[in-house]
DNA sequence: CGACACTTTGATCCGATTCAACCATCGTGG
DNA sequence: CCACGATGGTTGAATCGGATCAAAGTGTCG
């Protein structure tokens, strides 16, 4: 086993405010590991042994039902936790996180967690803050979930994903991982053919631009006030 | 202004573990105020300037869209806090809190959030694992949203408000505060109409009981067998 | 190059909203 | 105290947004 650099994890977020020394010290307790793309970082009702940093990649949790039903809750893209929910006392994992492309983490068991927030009272409130901020983010869509009708709950996901880790392009700013018509369905609570057929028609009337698991939002504003 | 009580707050979930000196204190920072039945505690937008504990009564959260809908997003009973996402950095509150009958409320002031979380630990962690509960609470509601039918989603909204606020009576378990057709339509993303069909069917199948604003559930079994 | 995963598009069907009308219950003030 | 307006609830009929069913096209990778 290798040491890892703090350069892995200086200027990220959750370790905002932190000395040095102290990043040295919590990343001795961290351990690394590669996940291939499509690979469980953590599984459903799994006992919850560890917290992650996702330093690279692009990962999606995704809650199934008792029905085999997917929903995607989030994408967590590169600087930020998951699987804290477990840190703040939950025995089990309340969702898969699936690696949407090839990504490389942090684990820290959960113990750790107790240790590092009260010794890091600036790592602690920045978690703390992530998940208000999550739960704000989720209450929202549960507002566009309640009202709003298909055709504006699939723009309003694109451009969440875009804001979230959009990538400019010639074209416009484009979702930076591969994300498929059924993976928007499963954000969106719609199907596949459904998303195929905005699509296209947004195609056409050139908001956006996409082929196989890649989507660009070409005009976002535009996009936004077609869908009201 | 007089003394508030100690035994006010002594044994409810957010100060559990504090001495009685510790609650004097942090009754000595606290407003108590009344709010009469379709009051608001806080509106949405607002400038936030205090969060808040519910001593006694039921307190709905209310997001509005921008067009006018309306979206309940969770009931208050007596004993839990409201308002504290803008205790973790938010400037406005994200929702309109309303009393659904006369209540009774302390109030704290924002900048008492910092000093009474460093100085009781307790306090701060009852706090985060509040906010992290209803985060999986809200993903669960997401899940509920993007795969089940109406008739699921509104005998699951049932199902949460007799367990979070029930009050057993000859028939069954009573929803303890007035509740109308539309407000269980605003908390599933449905209608009055429909929501009043289905009340009225489920009362002939012997699952539920209602007259105006009042909802008892007689076999919550059997409910939930049967929408699945 | 073939198999598989992903996408498109048409036709049909259904759950739930919308539109419409009416009834019941509550609170209030003359 | 009762009349009346307001709020809440019921129920039918028409309509529609999307799901479902069905089938064929296309890009990608081993």
């Amino acid at each position: 086993m290798y040491m890892l650099d703090r350069s892995l994890i200086a200027g990220l977020p959750p370790f905002s405010g932190l000395t040095r020394p102290d990043l040295d010290l919590i990343l001795e307790k961290a351990r690394s590991l590669r996940i291939a793309a499509g690979q469980p970082v953590f599984e459903q009702d799994a006992e919850a042994h560890s917290f992650f940093l996702l330093l690279d990649g692009h990962v999606r949790v995704v809650k199934t039902t008792a029905d085999g039903q997917q929903v995607i809750m989030r994408y967590i893209s590169a600087g930020q936790l998951i699987g804290i929910a477990t840190a703040l006392g939950r025995l089990t994992y309340p969702a898969t996180a699936v690696a949407a492309v090839d990504s490389l983490a942090l684990a820290w068991p959960n113990e750790a967690w107790h240790e590092l927030a009260a010794r890091y009272p600036a790592f602690a409130a920045n978690t703390y803050k992530t998940v208000a901020a999550r739960l704000e983010e989720t209450n929202e869509r549960v507002v566009d979930l309640a009202t709003a009708l298909v055709d504006r709950r699939v723009a309003h996901a694109l451009l969440r994903l875009i804001e979230q880790s959009g990538r400019k392009t010639e074209f416009g700013i484009e979702i930076s991982f591969p994300i498929s018509r059924q993976d928007i369905a499963d954000m969106t609570g719609t199907t596949l053919h459904t998303v195929s057929r905005l699509l296209t028609a947004w195609e056409h009337q050139g908001f956006v631009k996409s082929t196989r698991k890649r989507v660009t939002v070409v005009d976002a504003q535009r996009l936004l006030d077609h869908v009201g």
